[in-house]
DNA sequence: CTTGGTTGTCTAGCGATGCTAGGATCGAAT
DNA sequence: ATTCGATCCTAGCATCGCTAGACAACCAAG
């Protein structure tokens, strides 16, 4: 027995090994550059095995998403146990999404943007993705105001977030002005 | 003379047709689908002629941005028109812009996901860009409110839409309530 | 210790991609 | 009619995601 263990330790280990390279060469390269070629010659094996742990390059983009959201919801949860005050807070949590999205760019596409081929906003959706929306709520459905579905507040002020950081990032806004436009957005959305 | 007029009235009709072409290839299978062969046989061109237009693929996406963002702003500027009084126009820009991201998926990622090679933001920003831009501050500048930059509240504003209608298409969020978190944008980000 | 079979891995290759070099063909001007 | 330049196509390159089939390493049974 001992030993099949052994070996499923060595193949998730493995297994991690590749989403973490992957993830790494895209954080440095962009999603463009991570091939199967390249990821293969990275984790110093041959290109088969990676789809012997998953179906193909989708997947893998998946796995980092994964990943990927649990660290946006840690990062946040974070942030705004760190602010005292409904108001601070939000801004806490503005500033820690739209900061996650700038530095982790790579991870922040195959959350958001890539086809990972996960179920989104349904039953089955993975636990890390339904937590990281948890993480959004617990603070945004404080501010939601009277007669206003906590839930469709969290994903409006969401979108207003993802809006900023993904136009910021594909150049369609100039970065300098980010901070008043997520003041604005804070200060009008939220109901102190 | 006439001779060569002729030529490039042909040749300026062909590169209509080439991006007429891409662009609904785009909406009916996808950019994915949209390869130069693909698009070399629909125009019974060979692939090279495609080069003697633009520079590669990125160039036709582009070419299709900047069609889509002069078709944007007249939708835009068209469901302004027609409603009345400010907070009436920004519910009408608000759902023309969503409708028109709604109906034309490949059109709008082409101007605002992918990469085709245009400058945003910049001095040197292509005017069909800029009137776009021009078109939502025209309306969204009314209702900026007191001491708010009506360019800033205007980038924030469509950052919230371009959220929502990315996020939604994405399956990201659940499309049945998209009326209503269009309604909490519009009624806390206006200021009437 | 040998053998047989399972398990794991690699080499090689398929079809498709964006893009380009080089030759062929056609038309206009002399 | 002949030259010459512009125009277009055939053919090919490197690379992509993905897979079939050969090969080697390993473990259990005799």
């Amino acid at each position: 027995m001992s030993v099949q263990e052994r070996k499923e330790r060595e193949r998730a280990k493995r297994e991690r090994l590749i989403v973490a390279t992957a993830r790494e060469l895209a954080e440095q390269q962009g999603w463009d550059a991570v091939t199967t070629r390249r990821l293969a010659e990275r984790i110093e094996y041959s290109q088969p095995v990676l789809y012997s742990h998953f179906r193909g390059k989708r997947e893998i983009i998946g796995a980092v998403a994964l990943e990927g959201a649990a660290e946006l919801a840690a990062v946040v949860r974070a942030a705004t146990a760190a602010a005292d005050g409904p108001r601070e807070r939000v801004y806490a949590l503005a500033r820690a999404y739209l900061d996650f999205a700038a530095r982790n760019p790579a991870v922040y596409d195959a959350i958001f943007q890539l086809d990972g081929g996960l179920p989104y906003a349904q039953e089955d959706t993975p636990a890390p993705l339904k937590d990281a929306f948890a993480a959004l709520l617990e603070c945004l459905g404080d501010v939601a105001g009277d007669g206003v579905d906590p839930g469709l507040f969290t994903e409006t002020f969401w979108a207003a977030l993802h809006g900023l950081a993904t136009l910021t990032r594909a150049g369609r806004l100039p970065p300098e002005d980010t901070e008043q436009r997520v003041e604005l957005l804070v200060d009008r959305l939220s109901m102190v």
